[in-house]
DNA sequence: TGCAGAAATTAAGCTAGCGTTAAGCCAAGG
DNA sequence: CCTTGGCTTAACGCTAGCTTAATTTCTGCA
């Protein structure tokens, strides 16, 4: 089961850390460190004389030296075919992830990420590769990959990140941008327990490193009441559950 | 008195100062970010049917990612012949740098080294090895471009990139070059919400890997402005629509 | 049942972001 | 050289909505 992964990653001892872990997991990774490395390791492997030393997945981090995630997802893209992408990255708006998505990369896993998501959603990607693989360079991939059309479903709410619409039973809502985002991020993993810190970091602040306060964390709790009575003016149930002294979740 | 320089530093931050400042003093730097990456462009460099993109010197840091530069050096000794090669560490024991000057390092700095410091070592040995390879240029991205053929649609609106024309229900309109990428854009994907970012990257810059600024984003909120006033003379419906905090889309 | 801490609610202030206009600036073309 | 078209930048008013704060209600625990 085992296939060629390319880590690119330019904090060294990550890096080293998922190596290691991918390579018990029976694969053979390759680890990098910077965009501009990435590149040439992809040049590299697209050379006419050498071809067969491709890769089967790339992980690679958004922010990079010597060039940027956001480029270097759609190089990899043209050069490599269809390979499956897993991005990672501490930035998390919902915003980002689906612009990122839009260039070309399959997966996005937020930072810090447990290395067990990260070898379920590998695995998740390789097996689709090998299911319909249409190798080669000719594109046509803004077709092609289109990825994240999905829309989120949960009873009869649909929430669509492509078009920032959220419908409850056909009806359209009316919600902020963080609005949007919370509850994008609720209905992205239904009864899972997200703690106020998790949730203002991810939806309300564009810096990842930014540790949220104790007044940080009301104001999600604010929005949260917003988003609550919004939905209840709809007359449905309002399905955010409030988990006591840690945050909120969305009860199926 | 340009020449080629390779910057072999892991933080990113120092390396584009080094390579900032060296650019000023008339060098050009080659800026890379792991002993890896190094390695890669050193045998990219000596590779028969690039011959003359050499470098005429090399800055290195000691510890680095993918490959320690106690290696680095005899490789990049082997592969570039006596090009010097002045190497930067924390470590500043007297041992360690008799170590590292025999393997074939030219020069020492011990961190932090002042700038000027780094540009006289960089002269002097740049005078002694005079006989150095000439400069050349690098790869360009390769362009995959596909225009289309078709003709865009949205109710009476008829969008044709092939003759970059616009006509509202027959009419034709006058766009500048901006706002009919702005346009062609949205109508490709209607309902689908563009960041301003994405759009400036699209439809603003060739230059794909410049991260857009805020600044740079209120142009394209000009633009749209623009392309709004053009649309809204013609009297009919104006379906940009403004997506609060995100950016913009064509609504239906 | 009473208490303390946590969460909900409400309202108000304030800032970021948007729309608009106009002026600066650069390049193409006369 | 000047003119013209178009991209960019700046200024400024305005509004949406984020944040803060104050108050009330709820929860868990003794």
């Amino acid at each position: 089961m085992g296939g060629r992964v390319l880590v690119v990653e330019d904090d060294a001892s990550l890096n080293e850390i998922v190596c290691t872990f991918l390579n018990q997991e029976g694969y053979t990774s390759v680890p990098v460190f910077s965009g501009s490395e990435a590149r040439l390791v992809i040049e590299e492997a697209t050379r006419d004389c050498v071809r067969g030393t491709g890769f089967n997945l790339i992980i690679t981090d958004l922010m990079l030296p010597g060039m940027p995630g956001e480029k270097l997802v759609p190089f990899a893209r043209a050069r490599l075919g269809n390979v499956p992408i897993i991005v990672t990255s501490a930035k998390g708006a919902v915003s980002d992830r689906v612009a990122l998505l839009r260039t070309g990369a399959d997966d996005y896993l937020v930072k810090p990420f447990d290395l067990d998501e990260l070898a379920a959603h590998a695995e998740a990607l390789f097996r689709r590769a090998q299911g319909g693989a249409t190798t080669a360079h000719g594109c046509e991939d803004e077709r092609a990959t289109d990825p994240e059309e999905r829309v989120l479903a949960f009873g009869t709410w649909r929430l669509s990140p492509e078009t920032r619409t959220f419908t409850v039973a056909g009806a359209p809502v009316r919600l902020t941008r963080t609005e949007f985002d919370l509850l994008a991020t609720l209905m992205e993993h239904p009864d899972r327990v997200f703690t106020k810190r998790e949730l203002y970091t991810l939806c309300c602040t564009d810096d990842p490193a930014l540790i949220p306060t104790v007044a940080d964390e009301k104001t999600v709790v604010t929005h949260m009441g917003n988003l609550r009575s919004k939905l209840k003016a709809l007359g449905a149930d309002v399905h955010i559950e409030t988990v006591w002294g840690i945050g909120f979740k969305l009860r199926r």
